[in-house]
RNA sequence: GUCCUCGUAGCUCAGCUGGAUAGAGCACCGGAUUCCUAAUCCGGAGGCCGUGCGUUCGAAUCGCGCCGGGGACACCA
């Protein structure tokens, strides 16, 4: 819609303009402050500039009016352009908002540590990255979903270790000697239960299955993870094993060093990172020969960027914002441009219940289970209040609050919008099909404004995953559906002269409701 | 100390490629149901847009300084 009306203002003014949406829908649907701009080259006032442009669109039939007021361009669509465009989206609602962007993006998030069930920060990311794969997938991209699994180091280590001790201290009498660093909670606990199962109480007696525990222990944790996900409606086209990548080390570094990216001191081996913006030079390689975590994702970024995408996007938690600058070097180093790759970083989420805060530490075993969240106000609440926040700031909400049947939970408002329109038709024993080739014309400036408003559907989506600001979605679907609650409550619809018109009408709205909650993962209800 | 990020209504936050009277939800106060679901709607109150200077016809929005909150500064992942 705004690509038509951008088409044809160019046409008449032949330069640069911005094309914007007035905050007052009485202005009209679509404006532009370019009379400001060309006052100053025409030396003339910005009022009469306006008036003199205005008087080019007379005969545009996109435009009932188009009109000059304090300088702005307004302009106003017709009946008949919205109409057409309602029509279609009724029709083939599946293509509706349908985007015709090219390119390859591979999209890593999640990436989470298989040493423990993810908690609630994690679920962030999760659902960020999720549904932007979602929608750019809509617009036309061609996203792959991954998931990069650190299933080797020191922490998989302490996985087998913490569950070996847990299961010592629990079922043998043997003497047990906690290290400073080991992960606790409970889930320890049930695996050192299931490891019993499995292995025999003999596994708790033998440090040399500390090995096999670790590795066990990975795969349970992975497993765990999966359906964590699963149950938020997350699923991911590829999983890449951090382990496995270990075998083109020895490629990878020739080629850093080929490029003149590494040297030796103090017996290790450092990436010039420093040469390539970052702070200082970074170790890859420890004195006793251990590769550092820097050289694992050395090693992933090389084989992601030889699998040739157009564009990658790396969803990691804040903490990790000072690892940007050494990753984009080595991606220098190896021959690649480093600005393909972008890095949207997800802030901490601070949960209340009741007003009371929780705190997470996911080494001292209290962080909260996502899986807890999930099960107590539902994955699609979870989904939508985590999409109502730019993914970089802090985000606090209280459980409590989704919990409600009311408007002060915004997914239970825009749901019960969605159901409104569906009791309508039964109400008026009708379908959607059957009205759709009734004509939107002659409307009242409410239910004009409300079609107009329907339909923005389209840029809202793209501007959304371009700015990478998914929240622009939620605040749209809030606000069309306060729109049609508004236009519920003023306008009846079944039994009166224009009912096939407003049912159309409705139709549309849900058209856009539902789309719009399915690009985030949530399924419309047609009954509440 | 360096870097990042945030500072807008009592609370949680939108708005920020400069543009028309600064928005929403919650909470608070007052209304609406013989009428399609009141899980809704309408009205009211509530703001030196942290602060100072600068750029501009125009600044919540851009630049610099300052104040305040949070985070990052590993041979841990």
């Amino acid at each position: 819609m705004k690509k038509s009306v951008h088409n044809t203002v160019k046409k008449h003014l032949g330069e640069d303009f911005v094309l914007e949406k007035p905050k007052d829908l009485a202005f009209g649907h679509y404006a532009t402050p370019v009379a400001f701009s060309l006052a100053k080259v025409y030396r003339k006032s910005p009022m009469l500039i306006a008036e003199e442009l205005a008087e080019k669109f007379a005969d545009e039939a996109i435009f009932t009016k188009v009109e000059a007021l304090k300088g702005y361009l307004n302009f106003k669509l017709s009946d008949t352009f919205l109409d057409q465009k309602a029509t279609e989206a009724i029709l083939d609602e599946k293509n509706f908002a349908k985007g015709e962007k090219s390119g390859t993006i591979l999209l890593e998030y999640v990436s989470a540590n298989p040493t423990g069930p993810l908690h609630i920060g994690h679920a962030r990311g999760a659902v960020f990255g999720d549904t932007l794969y979602k929608i750019g997938k809509h617009l036309g991209y061609d996203i792959t979903a991954e998931y990069y699994v650190n299933d080797a180091g020191n922490q998989i280590y302490l996985l087998g270790l913490s569950i070996y001790l847990a299961g010592r201290e629990a079922f043998t009498d043997l003497e047990v000697t906690w290290p400073e660093e080991y992960y606790r909670g409970e889930y320890i606990f049930d695996l050192a239960k299931q490891a019993k199962e499995a292995f025999g109480e003999a596994v708790f007696s033998d440090e040399k299955s500390i090995e096999k525990l670790s590795e066990w222990g990975k795969d349970r944790m992975l497993d765990l993870i999966r359906s964590n996900l699963a149950d938020a409606n997350i699923t991911f086209d590829t999983f890449v094993s951090e382990k496995a990548l270990f075998a083109k080390w020895d490629e990878t570094f020739e080629k850093l060093k080929a490029n003149n990216a590494v040297y030796e001191k103090e017996g290790k081996v450092w990436l010039k990172s420093s040469e390539k913006g970052d702070e200082k030079d970074r170790v890859i390689v420890r004195e006793d020969g251990r590769p550092t975590y820097l050289a694992g994702d050395i090693i992933y970024h090389n084989e992601k960027f030889e699998r040739g995408y157009d564009h990658y996007i790396n969803i990691w938690g804040a903490d990790h914002h000072g690892y940007i600058a050494r990753v984009k070097a080595a991606i220098d180093f190896l021959g690649y441009d480093p600005d393909k790759l972008e890095v949207i970083l997800s802030q901490m989420v601070a949960l209340l219940k009741g007003g009371e805060p929780y705190k997470m530490s996911k080494r001292a075993g209290n962080f909260i289970l996502m899986s807890d969240v999930v099960e107590e106000v539902g994955a699609e609440a979870l989904r939508f209040i985590f999409l109502t926040k730019k993914s970089d700031t802090h985000l606090e909400f209280d459980v409590d609050m989704l919990k409600t049947q009311d408007s002060s939970n915004p997914i239970y408002y825009i749901q019960y919008a969605h159901a409104r329109v569906n009791q309508l038709f039964e109400k008026a024993g009708k379908t959607p099909a059957e009205v759709v080739s009734f004509k939107l014309e002659e409307l009242d400036e409410d239910a004009h404004n409300l079609l107009f408003t329907a339909l923005l559907l389209p840029e809202v989506i793209e501007d959304a995953f371009e700015s990478r600001q998914l929240q622009k979605l939620t605040d749209y679907l809030k606000s069309l559906a306060a729109f049609y609650h508004q236009f519920y409550n003023k306008h009846k619809i079944v039994g009166t002269k224009n009912e096939d018109k407003l049912l159309k009408l409705s139709a549309m709205v849900a058209v856009t409701i539902r789309t719009g909650l399915r690009l985030m993962g949530i399924e419309a209800k047609y009954k509440m």
